[in-house]
DNA sequence: TATATAATTTAGGCTAACCTAAATTTTTTA
DNA sequence: TAAAAAATTTAGGTTAGCCTAAATTATATA
């Protein structure tokens, strides 16, 4: 496995987006997530041969691919902040719900894990989710072990 | 003058520099730039030769660069997302001020103005920078009158 | 004021992240 | 089940944003 940068933007969407499919226990084929990234399928599958590449994501030519422990990990962290700064952005600033998913789509990806529990704190979120960020279980600066 | 897409977030950095130079009463010369966004000097030449045919700066090969009032109003759009970003997660977070300072020189480049001007209701902000937002004279979205 | 030094720009190269077109593999259907 | 259609991957190209090394220009000094 290929040495464990910090992700691109770009990388850290594919994963978000790989796990919204299998949310809804779609496969993740080449051709839904370019629908869903609005990239072309060739891009698709160079970004899923990268990241299967870091063992993010396992990944079958012609059949798709999933995600790994460790890349369901990186989904889950995008997720929640997404969640809260979506949170913010509406009930905090009234920020209107498709730009306020607009903007925090792109600022998930830059919050770091202080302002992040910060945020949940302030936001009053459910204290299960909140332990579990503040106890490191979740965190995309700490490693998982791998698969 | 070449056509203005949004800027990129280097772009808007290299631009945010120049004008914390001239605040200095500084000349925005190559080796200051360089040594303030830690790019080497020919990348530094490279971008404001770019931010030049786009007309944010007036660039004097050899002799160094400044903002035209376009890129003025840049500066001051990125300074103000930064400071009240800032100023919300050291104030109402408690985010410790160096790290608040990191995580919102990234956010800068994202804001919207729609939460701009509500982030800045929501601390706030003293009326007179205010209603200058509300009243559109500092927009990074609309165009002031060029040079 | 010539020359050495320092600053800057130019030239050329690299990578990530996109793209299109061609080749390949899978799936559908006649 | 063979051929057509669809999906996917590969091959090769582009741009932004960085880099190093070489060339150029400006500045300092002997």
């Amino acid at each position: 496995m290929a040495s464990m940068d910090a992700l691109s933007e770009s990388a850290e969407m594919m994963i978000k987006n790989i796990n919204e499919l299998a949310s809804n226990n779609e496969m993740g084929r080449t051709s839904d997530l370019s629908a869903k990234t609005e990239l072309k399928p060739a891009s698709v599958t160079e970004m899923i041969q990268r990241l299967g590449e870091i063992g993010l994501v396992d990944y079958e030519p012609y059949h798709g691919v999933h995600l790994t422990k460790q890349g369901q990990h990186v989904a889950d962290v995008i997720e929640h902040r997404f969640n809260i700064l979506q949170r913010f952005l509406t009930e905090i600033l009234g920020v209107e719900k498709e730009e306020a998913a607009e903007v925090a789509c792109r600022m998930e990806h830059i919050l770091t894990r202080d302002v992040e529990t910060r945020l949940s704190n302030f936001l009053g979120v459910d204290s299960d989710n909140a332990s579990e960020i503040i106890n490191n279980k979740i965190s995309i600066d700490s490693d998982p072990e791998p698969d």
